[in-house]
DNA sequence: CGCTTCTATTATGTATACATGATGCTCCAT
DNA sequence: ATGGAGCATCATGTATACATAATAGAAGCG
């Protein structure tokens, strides 16, 4: 088994970004069970990296989030309530929302302007082309690429760093939700109203109107409150959710 | 010299820990010039702790927003622009007003409540009880403890982290720019806004009125802004900022 | 039969050695 | 004098060895 090629064992890459990167992805498909201890030589054997780069993709990904601090020492996956996951997408609309007054009352550049507006017109396409099949990859990845630009348009480190941190909780992430509609008959309904808004923040951030691109931004992290409820209810709706495996459920009528 | 009374070398506390504090100690108090980069065999002979440790205190001040990773490798002192500053500001009072629409949507604890009011209780001490010359550091440590027991009314670890986040740059914390008002015969005026604030902010929670709660709060840190304002024009106030060092100030008339 | 205690194992924290790549300096040539 | 090339030094990334603390399991005692 040639090793090298699977984890990309190139010399450009450090072993800790390897180890990050893997150990992020074992978490996330829940092949280290929530709550448990990671064990360190474990992981050696496991990534084939010795401990070193280890303890330094443990400690990263503490500071991430997916993991937490054992008291007497060493790491556990780390589990998130319903409440966390809503919280942090509360948390991710209340930033976005400060981006979109920024780049309203500070005014964005023509090009930053226009690269969002491109995208929302690839978005108002996708919708258009296929309406009873959506190619819901290429939109989620144009989602991804609007909201990109618009804390981009904000034009502040810090906040883009804050976002960064809210976002690297995979279910709390712009466009972790949007898959669980597909299952839906309201999905388009619900893209459209998504779209609708994404039009309107970019409308008022031209405009200069800060607290209206604030108040659109943050009710449009609450549709994914709304996906996020769904899925709750739905087992085969949550397998579709990335990360899903870190979050204990309560139990439901 | 004895190095374990100096940097409390028992064993209760690691390695890394103690090279993690005396570093950001090194930071903020400017001995590592900013933008220069951090060598760590330099820290090994400063600190006194092998390479290990101080890899892993480099990481964590580096998430923490102190360091700046080098793309070549390596970590280097963080500067900070004028306009960072005001951001970091900006964020912190739009988060602490998220908590504070949280408390009071969600309803605090009567615990909680009671430990607020007391809290403003003391603080209205402070300020009666000698209003020429009010004791600032009793001040700043009871402004401190309010805005901790605020966000422990939003009850939500995800903000909590978030916020501490923000306030790991010291210059943005809440009570990082008091000390600036010391020089200034406004103090006692601006100190009195602030309480007010402070117990307006407590009854919009007690009333579930959460709209105001997040506004109040929003306001309230803007209280900073203008104290950054005031030091960034006079070099002696500046002085009492902690870690203002790694601010890089603009040219003023 | 349950609880405590002791022990053995394994975990992490720390130090250090080694290899590779970056950085800066000197010396040479133009 | 200035620019570039080569070299030496240093810095980081990585692996590993060692020590100590935590933990689990077994055995013995009540």
């Amino acid at each position: 088994m040639i090793k090298a090629a699977e984890t990309g064992n190139d010399r450009s890459v450090t072993q800790t970004v390897r180890a990050q990167l893997a150990l992020r992805d074992l978490v996330l498909r829940g092949e280290l069970n929530p709550g448990e201890r990671v064990s360190e030589l474990q992981m050696v054997e496991r990534l084939g990296v010795s401990r070193t780069p280890v303890r330094m993709a443990l400690v990263r990904l503490e500071e991430e989030g997916l993991l937490e601090a054992i008291p007497s020492g060493g790491f556990s996956v780390k589990t998130f309530s319903e409440k966390e996951v809503f919280e942090a997408i509360e948390i991710r609309g209340t930033l976005e929302g400060l981006a979109a007054r920024l780049a309203a009352e500070r005014g964005a550049s023509r090009t930053d302007l226009r690269n969002a507006a491109d995208c929302l017109d690839a978005i108002d396409e996708v919708m258009r082309r296929n309406p009873a099949d959506i190619d819901l990859l290429r939109y989620v990845e144009l989602n991804a690429r609007f909201h990109n630009i618009l804390i981009g348009m904000a034009d502040s480190q810090a906040l883009a760093r804050q976002l960064e941190r809210v976002n690297a909780l995979p279910f709390a992430s712009p466009s972790a939700l949007v898959p669980v509609q597909s299952r839906s008959p309201e999905m388009n309904y619900i893209l459209s109203v998504a779209q609708d808004q994404h039009h309107c923040v970019l409308m008022a951030i031209e405009r200069r109107e800060g607290a209206r691109a604030e108040a659109i931004m943050r009710e449009h992290a609450r549709i994914a409150h709304r996906n996020l409820e769904r899925a709750l209810t739905n087992q085969r709706d949550m397998e579709l959710v990335p990360g899903s495996v870190l979050i204990k459920r309560r139990i439901r009528a």
